[in-house]
DNA sequence: AAACAAATGTTCCAGTCAGTACATTTCTCT
DNA sequence: AGAGAAATGTACTGACTGGAACATTTGTTT
């Protein structure tokens, strides 16, 4: 009963949701590879276990399947954020593991940089028409509010914070971090991206951040 | 003498380097909105004073072309920043002349920064290509690098900074803001890159720098 | 002025690629 | 079981697009 040559082609047995997953999984691979006009629908064919028409058959176009792969990108990024529980930390210490965090975490997804970088690139009209994606990161930046209300109620962080401006620049040094590391590279050499200096940059972010919250020391 | 019908063609005059320059500036801001493979040729074309013909005949394919763009970007963003003399100020106002002066730089040149996003996207090995380029961008750091010693020297900087992870720094926020800032409306509206919250960001911009070089605070 | 080189105009093609047509198989419901 | 729906296989096409072929004009040199 297993004697398949060389496919498991006769008699297959359907199973949409993988087939889906398979296609997404491939796609965001692809794109983040290629970006969306840089794609080729039957590169990824080819590295599913699927078939174009199937592609076409639950995707749509290729608009809809780069829009659905994006999605899906930011899905998996949120989630591992998710289990990053700071509640119980005092405010100081739980910003800092959240820069930390993020930090470590954009290095592990450079797909999903690279899909935020051509989604850019095409000036986020794609993920502008996906409240999907809104709603998450909305809910990402809560998580950030709610230390910096914590913070400021102890009276460890300065008045004043907006929460928003914070999210932008701990984004700012993670996402470049990955973003433009090539160019970087390429330009200025690799020793910025070894695991040693990435460890000690790590830590400076985080001190300028914390510096940033913190009650302005009486000027000079 | 002056009764050309509609377009200036019998017995027009040869000027080679205009037509090349021509093509250049409408290619880069050709492949700055569409990137690599998001480019036509013929749209290039049609937005030139001449033909398709001539872009092969000057730059050979499509492939050159993009590279002599990118080329091209960098050598008009660095000109810009040759302008800037920072020698006669003391260290900490160079630099804060410095950061505020590269912040508002990158808004300047939206079209260079895609096309360092586009590189980014092909792990720049167009970019990697090009000596012309690292050339440039190393000479960049000179400034800063001269400025870091200053500091230094009179004791108003820290010991061990490094101009390069300075520069990483300073980079990171004003290109980040630049380049991410579709996605970034997108998701949490377009108040931070309103004129008066850029103006506010870039001082804390400048601030933050400033504290990372400073003397440490002796610790708490 | 003639001969050669540089620059440009015009037209077409061959490969690529998103998307479709048509046929078949598996699943589900009664 | 059988009929309709869902899922999949196979082959094809029409438009697009980078690039080339071929012809002509302008500039330069002696």
């Amino acid at each position: 009963m297993a004697t398949t040559t060389d496919s498991d082609r006769r008699g297959w047995t359907q199973n949409p949701d993988a087939v889906k997953q398979d296609i997404l999984t491939v796609a965001v691979s692809e794109f983040a590879a290629n970006g969306l006009s840089g794609t080729r629908v039957d590169t990824i064919a080819s590295r599913t276990r699927t078939s174009k028409r199937m592609i076409y058959y639950y995707f749509g176009d290729k608009l809809g399947l780069y829009t659905s792969a994006l999605e899906a990108a930011y899905l998996k990024v949120r989630e591992g954020e998710a289990s990053l529980d700071l509640d119980h930390l005092p405010p100081r210490e739980g910003l800092a593991r959240l820069v930390a965090f993020t930090f470590d975490h954009h290095r592990r997804n450079p797909d999903f940089i690279r899909m935020v970088m051509i989604e850019n690139i095409h000036n986020a009209e794609h993920l502008s028409a996906s409240q999907v994606i809104r709603d998450m990161n909305v809910a990402a930046i809560e998580k950030l509010s709610s230390i910096c209300g914590r913070g400021q109620e102890q009276g460890v962080f300065r008045d004043g914070i907006d929460p928003l401006r914070l999210h932008w620049q701990i984004s700012a040094f993670s996402f470049f971090n990955v973003s433009n590391r090539p160019t970087f590279s390429a330009i200025f050499g690799t020793e910025l991206f070894e695991e040693q200096t990435q460890s000690e940059m790590r830590q400076q972010i985080v001190d300028a951040i914390l510096a940033m919250v913190s009650q302005p020391i009486a000027a000079s």
